[in-house]
DNA sequence: AGCACGCCGACT
DNA sequence: GTCGGCGTGCTC
């Protein structure tokens, strides 16, 4: 058997390819593809890598350097994810590196950089470590933090991450995440009595002494004492309200006296405690026919489009064909956007499915991410349940792919390489496994909607509503003509104010929604119109009301808010723009009475304060909640009568080319929300322009038509899905450099492009962040050229920029199917 | 991308 | 006298 002498290794880096390591004589039987490996790059830098091949070519460009040491017995990535990864890095032009750094656990790529944090105390450790574990050890019960870098001064360099390795399995040193936020995983409301009021007579008889006036409280306390006694399960407050009456006020001031004690538990927590799964329920007629369908176009290896309106009971068709698929003992990946992941969708496929799901999410800590990776390499769970970053787990014997919300834009990762999009890659990773795929939405992107009319993908509808409640009805309210007859209150028309009056008469909650892009308040002079922007940034500053600072959204520069412009020193400042929080302050001044709380991400900053709003608005205690996205996405509330939407306008003139379609989509969500249960809901949407072709669609859930419409005019303007676009960005602090770079690079493209798709050089409507100026090129493949010779064409147009040597410094990124 | 090496201006 | 600015070249 001929040896193996030299191994190519994926490294953590932006540079093309792959590195070659010459393999020691003692390492040369075991090493295997898949394993990490420990080697040296540069002067001092210490790597974890990936084996990608190997072979007996010694390169005779480079000296190679051996690999230091390898650091696994058995391969933790599988050759189809190496392949999966080239597939990537080639189609969206990054590196293999790029794309290795972003799809492995950080806890399991130790670098010189990486940071490392001792937890418990020596005298805790009972393990028995080597005489280098107990030199790092002690080193970092001293400093408490250090990096690997100088770790390895300490110890033998070669073995420094082995060590580490080797620590981090004990359990003696984490990965030091202060940076990361934690994750805050839904959790419940539970109630219990004060043990000493149970076991205190003379507590328990003054404490009713207490209650002689309150009879309500009085014998809530006592059923909880019987409730206690007959099980030793936790009592949620949301059930015992529900079986006996009383409310979270009553319990509140209960509590305050002592004798409850109110405490919160993880939703995930209580379905250990409560680990019994659910049968499937039997699907009605029409799920039926869809999973049918669905199995047939699955036998001809098709794609399948479940195109299902709201309520049309997508999530039980998806739960038969996980099961078929666990008959088949093959892996299910269910994927849904970031945002969704707290949904009670999770709760309820871990409902029917228990401990055969794991769930993958971004804001998991490192430990929770090996283990899961661990987990899935080892087959152990049937079923993963994650965000985009899923896609990149060891699976072993995928069968499924069910992607949730296909439309949705978080599937694209927009803030660093790879630029992938989930949903797209969720295909390609499925045909390596040549699993079957499921892309489910009520509102499809026009790209999946196109492949399923042209019959590439297979498409079944669920066109009828499980509860036969017919959908909410929209109106929409003529702005213009509510400010010529002056009915209206600052951004409220009388018509949503009668609307909300009615509602809550009726004993219904309003849901008023606000999009986050009509951005939050800017300030103005009210003489000069001078407005203060970013120092770094093309943008003006936006006006934070609670610290009451000038923030930056892009490099996250904050001021104190000026008390005169300083322009022309005038004294009169002015907030213009709507945001959420102005929509509050409105609300509040019209319907003093009214409980009244705002949904955005200021204001779930606060620990749990989702899910206590969420608690206190499903229990009735606010009448209306002002919010951006986040209300219109994955959550079900029962007793909306109403939902209102400030202004749709800003959405629709958004310049985007897919303004119309985003537009569509959140309109018809939001309204979904409305009415859920038995009753029909209503939806009123202020708009400038009550005529606009999509809004009208809005009003008759006319997906067929929008879609025709937008479809047209992409076709006739050249957008997708009719071509791919490629997007070329140059940044630089020197502005005349982006200038020059990004048209000489125009100028080496254009032979090969007509001015119909090669645009720009443009300026982006922020034309600098960070003190770096930008400019975009756009590239629209033509439909009869390959989208690898275009990319071919674009790497050689950079390639020879480079060669000259003032234009090195311009950085330039390579979108491929930009967002 | 990082990082070392190297050559010029404003400071103790 | 030095500290540090970033232009340049290299990483197996």
């Amino acid at each position: 058997m001929a040896a193996n002498y030299f191994a190519e290794i994926i490294l953590p880096l932006a540079l093309p390819g792959t590195f070659t390591y010459e393999i020691s004589p003692e390492d040369q039987p075991y090493l295997k593809v898949g394993q990490r490996v420990s080697v040296p790059f540069g002067t001092n830098k210490l790597y974890t890598g990936i084996v990608h091949s190997f072979h007996q070519n010694k390169p005779e460009l480079f000296k190679t350097k051996f690999i230091d040491s390898v650091l696994d017995t058995e391969p933790l990535i599988t050759e189809i994810q190496i392949q999966f990864w080239e597939w990537i890095a080639k189609y969206y032009m990054c590196s293999l590196g790029d794309v290795y750094r972003n799809a492995f656990p950080t806890a399991l790529k130790w670098e010189s950089e990486t940071f490392v944090k001792f937890i418990g105390t020596v005298a805790q450790i009972e393990e028995n470590l080597s005489e280098s574990e107990w030199m790092v050890v002690n080193a970092l019960d001293k400093k408490g933090i250090l990096a690997v870098s100088e770790i390895a001064k300490l110890v033998d360099k070669k073995s420094t991450i082995k060590i580490i390795k080797s620590l981090w399995e004990k359990g003696i040193i984490q990965l030091d995440e202060v940076l990361k936020e934690k994750y805050t995983p839904k959790v419940e409301l539970f109630i219990k009595v004060n043990p000493e009021l149970k076991s205190d007579e003379k507590f328990f008889n003054s404490s009713l002494e207490k209650l002689k006036n309150a009879a309500k409280q009085r014998e809530t306390l006592l059923q909880l004492i019987v409730e206690e006694s007959q099980s030793s399960k936790p009592i949620k407050i949301s059930k015992f309200i529900k079986k006996f009456g009383g409310n979270h006020a009553m319990f509140r001031s209960m509590e305050e006296k002592g004798m409850v004690e109110i405490y919160d538990l993880e939703i995930s927590r209580i379905d250990e405690i409560d680990n019994k799964t659910i049968d499937s329920e039997a699907l009605n007629f029409e799920q039926n026919q869809a999973l049918k369908t669905i199995g047939n176009y699955f036998e001809e290896k098709k794609t399948v489009l479940l195109h299902g309106v709201t309520s049309s009971g997508k999530t039980e068709v998806y739960i038969k064909l996980i099961e078929q698929n666990l008959e088949e003992d093959k892996t299910t990946l269910f994927l849904l956007p970031e945002i969704s992941i707290s949904s009670q969708m999770v709760q309820r496929i871990r409902k029917y499915f228990g401990d055969k799901v794991g769930i993958y999410h971004s804001k998991f800590n490192q430990n929770e991410r090996v283990e899961l990776w661990n987990k899935t390499l080892n087959d152990e769970y049937k079923i993963i349940i994650g965000a985009r970053s899923a896609l990149f787990l060891p699976f072993q014997n995928l069968g499924l792919i069910i992607v949730d919300e296909e439309q949705e834009t978080a599937y694209k990762q927009t803030d660093s390489r790879p630029y992938f999009h989930a949903r797209d890659m969720a295909l390609v990773l499925a045909n390596f496994y040549q699993a079957n795929v499921i892309l489910g939405s009520a509102t499809p992107s026009l790209e999946t909607y196109q492949n399923a009319q042209t019959g590439k993908y297979g498409h079944v509808q669920l066109t009828k509503r499980f509860t036969d409640v017919p959908l909410p009805k929209i109106e929409l309210i003529d702005l213009r003509a509510a400010m010529r007859s002056k009915e209206i209150t600052g951004d409220i028309s009388n018509l949503l104010r009668e609307a909300i009056i009615e509602t809550i008469k009726e004993g219904k909650q309003v849901l008023i929604f606000q999009n986050r892009r009509g951005f939050a308040p800017v300030v103005e002079c009210t003489s000069c119109g001078h407005s203060p922007f970013c120092p770094n940034c093309d943008v003006p500053l936006t006006l934070h009301k609670m610290s009451n600072l000038l923030k930056c959204h892009y490099c996250g520069h904050s001021q104190a808010k000026p008390s005169k412009c300083s322009n022309c020193q005038s004294l009169e400042l002015d907030t213009k723009g709507i945001g959420t929080e102005q929509i509050e302050v409105q609300l509040e001044s019209i319907f003093p009475k009214l409980k009244i709380a705002r949904m955005d991400v200021d204001a779930m900053r606060r620990k749990f304060a989702y899910e206590k709003t969420l608690e206190a608005f499903e229990e009735r205690e606010i009448d209306i909640i002002v919010g951006t996205q986040m209300i219109a996405k994955g959550l079900d509330f029962s007793n909306v009568g109403l939902v209102g939407v400030i202004r749709a306008d800003s959405m629709l003139n958004f310049p985007d080319f897919r303004a119309h379609e985003k537009a569509f989509q959140l309109l018809t969500q939001v309204a979904g929300r409305a009415g859920r249960r038995n009753e029909q809901g209503k939806v009123l949407i202020q708009t400038y322009n009550p005529d606009h072709e999509i809004l009208q669609n809005v009003t008759r859930y006319d997906f067929e038509k929008t879609a025709k419409d937008i479809l047209y005019e992409r076709k006739s303007f050249l957008y997708p899905p009719f071509l791919r676009l490629i997007q070329i960005t140059f940044r630089h602090a020197k502005k005349e450099k982006v200038d020059k770079v990004s048209e000489a690079f125009v100028n080496l493209l254009k032979p090969n492009f007509d001015e119909k798709h090669l645009l720009g050089p443009e300026e982006p409507s922020i034309s600098r962040i960070r003190n770096l100026y930008i400019k975009n090129v756009l590239i629209k493949i033509p439909e009869n050229a390959s989208p690898q010779s275009v990319k071919n064409l674009i790497e050689k147009g950079i390639a020879s920029l480079y060669t000259v040597q003032a234009f090195r410094s311009v950085r330039i990124e390579i979108d491929v199917d930009p967002q």
